[in-house]
DNA sequence: GATGAATGAGTGTTCATTCAT
DNA sequence: CATGAATGAACACTCATTCAT
């Protein structure tokens, strides 16, 4: 049972966290300061030391909220069997989730390339599940026939690779692409690009 | 014409770039020190300040060393009449490329998110010449009736966001995929998936 | 009212601007260290930027402090009437303020050739009033016919630059005539020598 | 004899010496750099080192140049007996040489409060031999019975502060007592200030 | 628990001086 | 003699972390 105590305990921790992903994402983790992550929870920087190891401890938290990224259950009312709405939901799903967490991803993707120990930890915990969960997918779709033969480990990464930069690359450029507005015209590019690729399509035999 | 002194001082500015792109590359902006590029050049700190303003402009100079990512000319043993060996060939040319000035990318790719002039140069000198050439190959492949309708702009986005990732992830997991050992089978699956995405292709009216 | 808090940051200031005065009399502004200031001061060099904002605003602030060179009040038990009396009391007085503010001044007076703004608050902030106020008593007794006739701008300048002269290199030498064993005679001949000149008295008319 | 090769090594230290007083008395001692006097001189850096040991060396042999303050001969066709054209003589003398050294003299200034050896060298070779000269003049002056009786070591010193301290100021003003055409006017109050002090005369009696 | 003043190690940058050409 | 590229010691300033209140 967890006691009072521990809830407010576990909140101050998300409002110092929340804090310091918002700062992070705007001003990169090294150039960031306590005391500005501070004066955005609106506490003391003494506090935050109350709540988090180091400085560190606050940018492996936020990786760790990326786990949220994983879909927890994939859409039981869209089989793989209707594949196209089947990545449809699953592209929709996630194009939200990562405009959700957003100030956590932009948090931790400035220091992922040369912090090793960060790095494998986001590799481990949130890339490897969800590049499994697609690869897995297509050698499904192989197996069964719905997909042509290809190498599910390249494609997978190619996919994933497809979202990635969408997530962090949406508001640099005019087209936020992200929006609530676009998600919708995204997710839909997305899934005929995966499906079909560019190539104009044969007529089908019926 | 360049005078003898001219020539060597761009030698000399190379070889301290070069070092400066290596320790970006491994340490991070933020982490590196101007000892340590010094170090790696083998020369001494000052020195560095006789050829770059500061430490941000090294930044910027290998940040500008990026055009040459940009392909100077397309493949011309490969018209877009035959879309697959052509964009096999611009597949091949930029994995290689990219492979080529990984040091400079990996050192760039880390501050480019929180540094808005850095992003807006490489956004603007490097990124958008590629989506253009890309979007523009694509409309004419809309408009030849050889690639079925789709949006230009999202999909360009999608390949170049395939290659940007594997560009920066390579060697971060087991398999390098950009090493010249498995280049070849990267390019083949990624233009297959381009092509046709990951659908069984139906049986081609003949 | 002043809070607790308020009073003890006034009191931090002020030892740390009495150490730098030390210091920079010491060994000028320029090879003065932000180390050695601390040290005189016996906290640590990051305790002085929480209390000003760069090395030059600790001399700025000391030269700020030179505005109580300034007297505040004219000695009314001496009247202009008597004007031996009265220019006594002000030279002791000034020789007096000048030694107490002696660091503070010998701080300032290194840089002040060479640095524009600082020279600028000196000029408007210190001398100038002092200038005005000597002018003016001056002016008095021309008019009163007290004064022989004189350009009181330059006489007064003259006068201020004797006393400036001395605070500044009283000590340099063998005899430090600010001691104040000394500084009654100086006082005394200085008084005589500005009313009367050096010139032999001729028997006054009773 | 001096050859040819000493004459010309001569003129070059004096075109090196000129540069940097002229460069010191701009930016201070300490703010002034090696490259900035080159460029002055119009010579390389290393030029500099071939003709003087150090940076000090060069403010040191500028101090030197003040001993031609010292007034090489008095004023013959105005002697004392006539005090009045005697003093206006040495006055105008005085405050005109300064005006020609004065880049030197500005050099010097603002080192010479901290730098010990400076100040002594200073001291000792320009000041002290005027104060002595003043002195002597003076002690003449009350043993003739010309001047009334005063400590000839502190209105030396007053006279000696007066000079030095236009000297260095006049510029820093709006009225910039040293130009030619005002310092006439300058010479004139200060000698009959130096002489009557600035009290009404009382009627001599015939 | 919460605070924020104090700490001091760490770094970008400058510049007097040297020396190979 | 003259040059100016190279050197590297020195220093102002920042900021994560601590701890007395």
């Amino acid at each position: 049972m967890t006691t009072w105590r521990e809830t407010a305990r576990e909140q101050r921790k998300e409002l110092i966290l929340e804090a310091a992903a918002r700062v992070f994402a705007r001003n990169g983790f090294q150039r960031a300061t306590m005391r500005e992550i501070a004066d955005e929870a609106g506490i003391a920087t003494g506090t935050i030391y109350l709540y988090f190891d180091d400085k560190r401890d606050l940018l492996l938290s936020i990786a760790e909220q990326l786990v949220h990224l994983i879909p927890r259950e994939l859409p039981s009312h869209a089989t793989p069997d209707e594949e196209r709405s089947f990545i449809r939901c699953v592209l929709d799903e996630q194009l939200r989730v990562v405009e959700e967490y957003r100030p956590f991803f932009r948090a931790v993707v400035g220091e992922m390339w040369t912090d090793d120990s960060l790095r494998t930890q986001y590799l481990n915990r949130v890339l490897a599940p969800l590049v499994n969960t697609i690869e897995l997918f297509l050698k499904i779709g192989i197996e069964t026939g719905k997909a042509r033969p290809h190498d599910p480990q390249i494609v997978a990464r190619a996919m994933l690779g497809t979202v990635f930069l969408f997530a962090i690359t949406s508001e640099m450029e005019t087209g936020d692409y992200l929006s609530s507005a676009r998600r919708d015209a995204l997710a839909h590019e997305l899934t005929d690009f995966f499906l079909y690729g560019v190539r104009q399509q044969p007529e089908e035999v019926p």
